[in-house]
RNA sequence: GCGCCCGUAGCUCAGCGGAUAGAGCACCUGACUUCGGAUCAGGUGGUCGGGGGUUCGAAUCCCUCCGGGCGCGCCA
């Protein structure tokens, strides 16, 4: 839940003379308790030291609690109280000023509430679906949609500059076929058995325009090239579209093709030949990839000529054309089918003289797509898929997102659309929105009342704040407003977006009880209700921003 | 055969070295003459796939077995 964030300086222990010297790892966490009555923050810090000092964990935990209750006798000081529990746990208490001060600041900047800055903020380009565009994008591609969408949205709130890219194979031997499929339809001849079936293959044929097939005709080129290529580019642009619709936009659309005519391949096979990583076998030029931890070497050229270059070859290509762009990380985002692609661009990429940790590949796992309780398999050639834009359709953009932002990419889901269908009516996003609407008809209520809520800039703000914070309802709501930036944190840091989903629906739990326990608009306590405004609004921005990260509306009304 | 991922409540999933293993859905019991009941309060439900080991402490780390998924083209 927490950050295993390591305490700096934590080895460097206060008490008088002789201290040994401790190392002190990620093992030392700051955390949030479980049980909320424990405090505000927990560490472990004193069960670490524990072997090294050769002292009992809690006479550890005793002396740097009594050290941190002296400094915080400062009035001004975040910590209210420090408490040391068994085996050895120091549980850290905020202050009602501190807390104060954290919704005033909210208020004040609302837009940079849980923008943070990591450490080391980097230029980081992340690709994903790059589903090649020869039909429309299923809800297995789509994965790599939601996740890579998330992740981007994550990396750029911690602080990174995020350049999003899809990369579409426009070169190789699929665009033939689908140019072939459109022929046959367009000829009313049978489709080819390496063709593709789908009904958007039927109404390509039917929108062709007869110039493409003219054209080819007049240069002599083999007509399922030229209408493949046609075909592939609308089927690109329709991707774009669902993608568009999606809420997810990319920075750089590169194809392969460019990639060969720029010469990005050829100065990357010669830069490994020039570090002497390729050899010749059996008419074939191939990267002696197990030098670099792959399990086997690779076929870069099908000949010695610098013709016929493969696949993986492009993909070399693309890495040094992608950190010529100055990219400090460059991030994959693959299907768990790709897994056995790490190792060899890694390879490649360290033989080029990169980083090979600069090179990094998230993989998400299978989505089975069950009817009935029964798996159907998915494929565009035989066109059986539900598509993403069916998806959107059938249970909304908002449901789509919560439902795969709440699962780790590494999880396998079952996606029954029946079921989804049925579901999203239960879909938990809808209670954390009832939540942000519900704020919003206060505000707006509360307005009607002639009461609004004291402005960032109202001298009067802080006093309101910490007059209703020792009530239980309204600390409580502070409390978990306060934490947002972390959970910001964590998730860049763990590269993986679930825990926000969680997060907001907690915070949506911890106003709905403050809802039930504490009146915010009462004349009769015009202070209460002002600092209670405050404090909702507060509420409605950290709300909103949650939503943010996870590209889901955030309605004003339901 | 080799490699990677995954087995946690009836279902879908969190937790990934700490304090009593959590949430949503489902099921059961309650709660409005006041700011939105798409709400709230409570309850039923778990050999964390099995077995060893490491540790003060293991769902979490290591080993092993079982079950499931995905890879192991000069395809893309």
């Amino acid at each position: 839940m927490a950050p295993a964030a390591p305490i700096p300086g934590a080895s460097a222990p206060a008490s008088a003379g002789g201290a040994p010297t401790v190392p002190v790892d990620s093992a030392v966490t700051i955390e949030h308790p479980a049980d909320p009555t424990r405090g505000d923050f927990a560490s472990n810090i004193a069960l670490k030291l524990a072997k090294p000092y050769r002292r009992p964990p809690l006479e550890i935990a005793r002396i740097i609690a009594a050290h941190v209750v002296t400094t915080a006798t400062d009035p001004d000081s975040p910590i209210a109280a420090v408490e040391v529990a068994p085996p050895g746990f120091l549980n850290v208490r905020l202050s009602d000023h501190a807390l104060a001060a954290t919704v005033q600041s909210i208020l004040r900047n609302p837009a940079s509430w849980g923008r943070i800055t990591v450490a080391r903020p980097e230029h980081i380009n992340v690709e994903f679906v790059s589903a090649n565009p020869t039909g429309p994008l299923h809800i297995g591609n789509a994965r790599g949609a939601f996740t890579g969408d998330l992740l981007c949205r994550v990396l750029a709130a911690a602080g990174h500059k995020v350049e999003r890219e899809y990369y579409f194979n426009d070169f190789g031997s699929q665009v033939k076929n689908i140019g072939a499929s459109v022929v046959a339809i367009r000829e009313k001849c049978d489709i080819p058995d390496d063709g593709y079936h789908g009904d958007y293959v039927y109404d390509l044929a039917r929108d062709l325009p007869a110039s493409v097939l003219v054209d080819a005709d007049r240069t002599g080129e083999d007509p399922s090239w030229a209408v493949g290529r046609w075909a592939s580019e609308q089927v690109r642009s329709g991707i774009e579209a669902s993608l568009d619709h999606l809420g997810c936009h990319f920075d750089v659309w590169r194809s392969e093709s460019t990639l060969h005519n720029d010469g990005w391949v050829k100065q990357a096979v010669d830069r490994l030949r020039a570090a002497g990583d390729v050899y010749e076998e059996d008419g074939a030029v191939v990267f002696r990839s197990t030098k670099f931890g792959d399990d086997k070497d690779r076929v870069i050229l099908r000949s010695t000529d610098d013709a016929a270059p493969t696949y993986f070859a492009a993909d070399i290509g693309y890495l040094v054309e992608k950190f010529s762009r100055g990219y400090e990380r460059i991030v994959f985002i693959w299907g768990e089918d790709h897994h056995g692609y790490v190792a060899r661009v890694k390879a490649a990429a360290q033989s080029l003289g990169f980083d090979r940790d600069a090179v990094q590949m998230i993989l998400t796992a299978w989505v089975r797509f069950v009817r009935d309780g029964k798996e159907v398999s998915m494929s565009k050639r035989t066109g059986e898929f539900i598509t993403l834009d069916e998806l959107l359709a059938e249970i909304g953009v908002d449901a789509a997102r919560w439902f795969f932002a709440s699962r780790a990419a590494s999880s396998g889901i079952d996606f029954d659309i029946e079921l989804a269908k049925k579901q999203s009516n239960e879909n938990p996003v809808y209670y954390v929105q009832y939540a942000h609407a519900r704020i919003a008809s206060i505000l707006r209520k509360a307005e009607e009342a002639g009461m609004t809520p004291p402005g960032a800039d109202d001298a009067r703000l802080a006093g309101l704040l910490e007059a209703i914070l020792p009530g239980v309802p309204e600390a409580q709501l502070a409390r978990q407003i306060a934490r947002l930036p972390e959970v910001v944190e964590d998730a860049a840091v763990s590269e993986e977006t679930h825990g926000i989903t969680t997060y907001a629906t907690e915070l949506a739990t911890a106003f709905h009880a403050f809802y039930r326990d504490a009146r915010v608009i009462d004349e009769t306590e015009p202070d209460r209700s002002a600092g209670r405004l405050a404090l909702i609004a507060a509420t409605k921005t950290t709300l909103a921003n949650a939503f943010g990260l996870l590209g889901v509306s955030a309605p004003e009304t339901m």
